[in-house]
Formats: structure tokens, sequence, C-alpha cells
RNA sequence: GGCUAGGUGGCAGAGUGGUCAUGCAGCGGCCUGCAAAGCCGUCUACGCCGGUUCGAUUCCGACCCUAGCCUCCA
């Protein structure tokens, strides 16, 4: 039974599909104008790891997640580019494709750009004025008209009257309430324009997400996920849109993951604090550290990104691996205590803490059998963390391969940092120790090891004169 | 100002009305030629003030502090 919390009320509930082994989830994509930073890449793991999870209960499915490939910042981007606006998001989706790939994120069964459904959303539009939740605005655009809709504010706690007290002075005299928003925008010299029944324009950045989750869920779905700072007003206005539209219900569950913080504020652009993938991954072991440092919090909870504890990832997540080293491959138990440990805590709300917790207290146990000899012991346990892992998208790499990766964070870049050693070249030196130790010339054994250690490489001798290494 | 989340040991981070989170770091031990890794043990945390209770970090109330949203944003 998994219980998720639901944003619409604040709850956490039990997880009731509409149609009995079935799901359909909508997830609010990016827009496409830069590169994936480290906030989009917590929203992008934390529902690949929903996705992967429901799929494990046995959930057969259906995960959409938007691309917005048409708006102001794009439009503004391309100008300033001088780049065709196609151009610059085919640009930036594929940049984001190879981002995901690299994280282990599995595509979504559909990834719709809001530019390939314009007949979907002006249909809607359409619907929307003939209910009377929209209307025509002098300049030409259409706006939602937000008193029509009774539930508006629900979902961000907000009520009308506060919103409006509380909200700026707004001088676009095109609305007739402040707190309307914009369907279809009339077109301006130079924009990329659509034809509709109202002139060529293009579509508002909210209508889209409810065009498109009706387009490809229907109009009423069970998840719908997204960050945090899309509650309120563009969940609040899909919300409006959907169910002015349809007359219906729209989102059983809300969920909303939390930010990336950079010392402790938000990561923003005019902060400077701002880490895009394509900075953050080459400073790590593997993709995969980010991956655990992200799941290592609850996801709706806040995350501060700083280099240590991208260390403490990399460290907690090598602890597994280390277990999971030098063990055959077998299959895992059918059922056991941390397979239902592990269960319990992902169905309370996706808990990922509480599971990897789980996954450590099991790599414990393996170290434990192996120290105790218990070979076939080890490796079902072995077997039974892998298999559990990999329900959160870890251990993509085999531990073999694992150590063989320098973590560049920790090596100096400064004056010093000696060379780095390739495979081979370790292999000989620690060949070289070998012969030194069957000799008890403990000396050269010593500078040899120490020679290593500078250049990254931690030796570990076992038991019959076999000596195991990885990279620190 | 309105609304919403939080304040847990050196760090990160779960959770619970009375018994262990977990990882990193530290300390002691075992193992090792010495290490490393691993194992065992250890370091007795829950913002402040009241209240409820046999008992509260966990429930209730006030207070202080932090962050977010109220404008484009994952």
């Amino acid at each position: 039974m998994i219980r998720i919390h639901n944003s619409l009320g604040g709850q956490k509930e039990q997880l009731r599909p509409l149609e009995a082994g079935k799901l359909r989830m909508y997830v609010c994509g990016l827009t496409v104008y830069d590169y994936v930073h480290i906030g989009h890449a917590r929203m992008l793991l934390v529902f690949d790891m929903v996705s992967r999870y429901l799929r494990h209960r046995g959930y057969q499915l259906t995960y959409v997640r938007n691309i917005t490939d048409i708006d102001d910042k794009i439009i503004r981007r391309a100008a300033e580019n001088h780049e065709p606006v196609e151009a610059l998001t085919q640009r930036f989706i594929d940049a984001m494709n190879e981002d995901c790939e690299r994280l282990g994120i599995l595509r979504p069964d559909h990834e719709p750009r809001a530019t390939h459904y314009l007949p979907q959303i002006i249909t809607m539009v359409e619907q929307l004025l003939e209910k009377g939740h929209a209307y025509r605005a002098p300049n030409g655009d259409l706006m939602y008209a937000v008193a029509s809709f009774p539930g508006y504010g629900r979902l961000s706690g907000k009520r009308l009257a506060d919103l409006r007290a509380g909200a700026r002075v707004e001088v676009d005299e095109a609305k007739r309430d402040p707190l309307d928003f914009v369907l279809w925008k009339h077109a301006k010299t130079g924009e990329p324009a659509w034809p509709s029944p109202w002139g060529p324009g293009r579509p508002g950045w909210h209508i889209e997400c409810s065009a498109m989750s009706t387009a490809l869920l229907g109009a009423h779905f069970d998840l719908h996920g997204g960050g945090l700072d899309l509650k309120f007003p563009h969940h609040e206005n899909e919300i409006a849109q959907s169910c002015g539209a349809s007359g219906a219900g729209f989102v059983n569950v809300w969920m909303h993951n939390g930010f990336v913080n950079v010392d402790d504020e938000k990561m923003s652009k005019s902060l400077g604090n701002f880490f895009t993938l394509r900075e953050v991954l080459p400073r790590l072991r593997h993709p995969e550290v980010l991956r655990y440092f992200v799941l290592a919090s609850h996801y709706r909870g806040p995350i501060n990104y700083a280099p240590d504890q991208l260390e403490q990832a990399d460290a907690a997540l090598g602890r597994l691996y280390t277990a999971l080293r030098e063990l055959p491959l077998v299959a895992p138990p059918p059922a056991s205590d941390y397979q239902e440990r592990f269960l319990e805590s992902m169905d309370d709300d996706f808990n990922t803490p509480e599971a990897l917790a789980v996954l450590q207290s099991l790599a414990r146990e393996v170290n434990s059998a192996k120290a105790a000899g218990e070979h076939h012991q080890a490796a079902a346990l072995a077997a039974e963390l892998t298999t559990l892992g990999r329900v959160l998208g870890l251990f993509s790499t085999s531990p073999g391969q694992w150590f063989r990766l320098a973590k560049p964070l920790s090596i100096a870049q400064p004056a010093g940092s000696p060379a780095a050693l390739d495979d081979a070249q370790v292999e000989a030196r620690i060949a070289a120790r070998a012969a030194a130790r069957r000799e008890k010339n403990w000396a050269e054994s010593d500078r040899i090891r120490a020679e290593l250690a500078a250049a990254g490489v931690v030796l570990e001798d076992k038991p019959g004169g076999k000596t195991t290494w990885r990279r620190a």
C-alpha cells in the first residue's frame, strides 16, 4: 500500500489508481533555452525514482514529461543569439537528453512539445470561452477569468482576496482582474506565431500543460508532479483550465519536489549561485553520485548543494559498491526482512533516505558475511542489495568498474598534483611492490604505496599476497 | 502583510510518546609487516518557554529563528 503526500490537502493519502493496476503521471518538464541545472536535475531524478518505484510495485505506468519549447525567454534568447527559435530549442533538447542519459534517467513514455500541440491548445481555449471561463481582452489576448472558477487557490492554500491584496501593482489594463492570466497571446512582430480563431498568436505557458496532459492522459488522471515553485501559479492555473474546460476532476495527487539551495539560498541566476550539470558532473566520480546525493534526502524537503556534500555521497555510495566487490552474481532470495523494510520505506511517500539506510545495513551484513567466510550468504545478500539498489537507479556500473573511476573532486588540481596513472601503470607498480614484499623489503613496498597514494590510488593487501586497488 | 514548510549529535539526514536510524568525520579495539578496506565498540542530538502525560525530541499553545511562495522559475 503506497501512501503519497498530496499537495492538494497537504496530507499523506493512500494511492488509489483510477484504473486498477494502472497509473498515469504527468510531470512539468523544462523550458528549453539553457542547459540543465542541478535544480532541474533533482526534479528529473525524483520523478525518475517515482516512476521506477511505481513500476517496481507492479503498476502499469504511463509517464508524460513535457517540454516547453515556446516562451518569452526562449524568444528572447534566440534573438540574442541571432538564432532561429527552433534551432535553439532543438539544441537544448538534445543537450537535455544527453544529460539525462548520463544521469541514468529513463525516458518518459511521452515527451510532448508545446509547439506540437497547437490544435489541442486552441480547442481548450475555445472550450474555456464557451464555458465562460475566458474572455478576449482589448489588446487581443485571451485571458482566463480567475473569478469564474470557484476552486481557485485550493492547491496553494491561497484565497483570492489575499492574493489580490498581495498583488503588485498591475499595470496591465488588458486584465479584468489582476489575477487573470494569459491563455493566448496575440502575435507581435518578429515573434513566432500560429493561426487561431483569434488571429495569429502563441499559447500562454499554463495552457500547454493542460492541453498536453489532457491529450495524452485524458481529462482526469492519477499523479501530477513538478518543482515546488510551480505550485503557484502554474499548477493552480492548470487546475482552473483543465477543470474549467472539462467540468470534471483533473488530478488526484499533486507531488512537488523541494528546491536545491546553495548556501541555504535558492539557486538563481541573479545571485550567481547557479550550477549546470555540465559543470558539476565532470567533478564527480560518476553521475550516480549526484543521484545518491539527491535520494539521500526526502524529495519534498530542500537540499543544500555543496562540494563536501557530494564527497559524502561518494563515500556512502562507495561503501555500497565496496560491499558488492568480488562477489559472484547470484539470484537474490525471493523475500527477506531487508526487502520488506525497503518496500515499507518507499511505500511511505517515497522515503528514499530510509530506503538507503536499509541498503547500508544490508551492505554491513554483506561485509560481515564476507569476513566470516560465509561466501554463499554474502553473495545472496549482495544480490539482494543490487536488486534493491537498482530500483532506485543505482548500480548502473559494475563494482569492479566503479573503483577504476577517478574522483576528480578529491584530487588536488593545483600545484604539485602528480600525473594520473593509467590502469596498466598502476598494475606494474603493484607488481614491483609485490616483489619487494616477498623479500620483506617494507621500505620499498611502502615507498611504492605512497607513490600510488599520491596519484590517488589506494592499495588493499589481501591474505595470500594478493593486492587490490581502487581510485580514492 | 498573507500563505506554506522547517529548526535533530562535528557534518549530512530519517524517524519515534518510553528500545538501534543511516552515511561521513572523530576516538578505542580486532585484523594487517605497517596500512587500506572491513568488523566490533564509542562519542549519550533533538531551537526557546509553558502545557497535556507516569513519561515528550515526538502531542498542544506561545515565542524566537530560517527558507520558500504571493512576479518568470524545477
